[in-house]
DNA sequence: TGAACATTTGAGCAACTGTTCAAATAACCG
DNA sequence: CGGTTATTTGAACAGTTGCTCAAATGTTCA
């Protein structure tokens, strides 16, 4: 079937609140943004490495052996984070320090963790 | 080569660091269900679903017709968010009415959109 | 310069995700 | 009851993700 034909056009329900409702929809493009911001955030392994960035900033061997996880894996996740600007990097020699990038983050980790304690 | 062995555990460059936030981490289930909720959250189509039930109570059929998607498929999207408990329903008849769960997610929503317009 | 080290990168692959389609369930009404 | 409508569900399949491994890059220092 056409997805456009299986669209539910013809039995609406509430025609006033879909009405109301469509026309506060914002562009694609908002709603892409925020899920891939919160995609970053929906993996185990960058969640860990970003409470531990909420603590200090370290480098990338250093992150690797907290998490008793291979440097390889670790880069390939801060990388993910650093395009999505949720981390940022400072390079000391051959050394590079990862930090967070603002602020925002631990307050979704901390309003994150209070639904899930609820 | 085993992961094990890789993992970082000569090349330390910050000891103390690693010790004291090592210290610092939580039990893998609080990352585990962190990492749950921003999934549950990182999906362009349940962000809409999502930004529509900060706005009104609605019903399948209706969602689908203000995203024009197949109710399949939102039917599917919105019992991964009723898995989390990110949002609730109530029946009506046939008709079932769905609505956010608590003031998290949109204070989520929030905070999540001001990082991206940063 | 060349060896050693920290990190990044790309390919490859198994596991997971999001949609469609078809069928099942459940509630209403004649 | 039988037909209609709203929703859910499961299988299937393409696309995405997260790891490993091997190789590349970049920096220090003798």
């Amino acid at each position: 079937m056409n997805p456009k034909e299986d669209v539910c056009q013809i039995n609406i329900i509430n025609e006033k609140k879909v009405e109301a409702v469509g026309k506060e929809m914002l562009e694609d493009d908002v709603y892409s943004d925020l899920s891939e911001t919160f995609s970053a955030l929906g993996n185990i392994t960058r969640v860990k490495i970003l409470h531990i960035l909420s603590r200090d900033e370290l480098c990338v061997c250093d992150i690797s052996a907290i998490l008793a996880m291979s440097i390889s894996a670790v880069s390939h996740q801060l990388r993910i984070l650093r395009n999505m600007k949720i981390v940022k990097f400072r390079k000391d020699g051959k050394i590079v320090y990862y930090s967070l990038d603002d602020g925002h983050i631990v307050q979704l980790l901390k309003i994150a963790r209070e639904h899930i304690m609820e």
